[in-house]
DNA sequence: GCCTCAACCGACCGACCGTGCTATTTTGTC
DNA sequence: GACAAAATAGCACGGTCGGTCGGTTGAGGC
């Protein structure tokens, strides 16, 4: 790896940290070059604009999750095994316990659901991305038997999802510790909802 | 009342509208006046600083939410009914048939859930305030008997919140059309495992 | 030893930020 | 209609923002 990928890489994760505090907006380059040792103008030259950092700074957002998170769950045996797995790194993801500070998808969300633009469409694509991969994940389950024949398999990515929200604003916002409690609980009767 | 308080109303009701677009930090005091035909001058002199207009901004909204979602629902008869109509005012809060564009505590929870101060102390008081309003309704088909009597209420507010929090994210951000139906049936899921 | 080229720096630009200060205009009261 | 008080405007300040530009550095190939 080239000298410039390098420190390419290291700007992208550095922004990624500073985003989960800050917001991805709220990067500016003067202090994410200062946070390096880098001057603001020879950070830019490493990218044609500032939009075109946050692609790639949430590109590697998604790498992260995509490694942290559905990964391990693959490799679970398919069916139920792998849908837990799913929901026990998914919680990890939200509380911090991962890379960043906390989920910054839930952030990026509400930051750009009116926002046009590359970063917008790319997330979009990535949450899409991920409702359908907690949807195969109980399509394994259906199949081994584990669920239900007729479950709604939309329905379930959805309601898996709202699990992990709510858990992030009670856990991190409120404070509260029997969030992650509550978030299994949650769950738990979701599988039971699943179960034949 | 007085023309500077109506102003200064004027003022606030703005900026809570623009801060469904931009965020509440995103309001600028510059754009703000503008909007209003106002100096930057004239309009900051209502306020001590720009925090002190985002605490009376998101005041405001709690008192909208109040005003639009809690309030109807202490209309309804106890118990069930009363816990279902919280739920579908909810909805509409959520999805900005209401009197802003979406969401903002939700907006607000990502802006403000690692940066402390007023705006962050008055967001989660509010929203342990919301908490609680549901817990009540709840309560109240428990007492009724629409509701198991060994309903966790905590575990409800839990479930009621993630509903509405992924509608969210399903709606505005993937723009899915379906996204009412599942918050519908989820909900609907959720009242059956409450009756008794 | 020299040349090249990627990597990086410092200075700078125009725009906008929040916030004071001092006029000036508008409002409400007698 | 005069006058005090309230409301608003004008203006300037120090900062920060994303972005540009011309240069300097240093390592690798010849």
């Amino acid at each position: 790896m080239s000298k410039g990928e390098q420190t390419r890489q290291e700007i992208v994760e550095r922004a990624l940290a500073l985003a989960g505090e800050v917001g991805l907006e709220g990067v500016s380059l003067g202090v994410l070059a200062a946070s390096l040792n880098l001057s603001k103008s020879g950070l830019f030259a490493h990218f044609k604009s500032k939009e075109a950092l946050q692609v790639d700074v949430l590109q590697r957002a998604i790498d992260n999750f995509i490694q942290d998170v559905v990964v391990p769950a693959l490799k679970q045996p398919r069916g139920e095994p792998r849908v837990v797995t799913l929901f026990d790194y998914y919680l990890g993801w939200v509380h911090g316990n991962g890379r960043s500070g906390s989920c910054f998808f839930m952030a990026l969300t509400h930051e750009y659901d009116d926002r046009p633009g590359p970063v917008r469409d790319l997330l979009v694509q990535s949450q899409r991305d991920w409702y359908d991969t907690i949807a195969r994940a109980a399509r394994t389950a259906v199949e081994e038997g584990h669920f239900r024949a007729d479950l709604d398999l939309e329905q379930f990515a959805y309601d898996f999802v709202g699990i992990g929200m709510v858990f992030q604003q009670v856990a991190k916002l409120l404070e509260n510790p029997r969030a992650e409690m509550r978030a299994r609980s949650a769950f738990a009767a979701l599988l039971e909802r699943a179960r034949p």
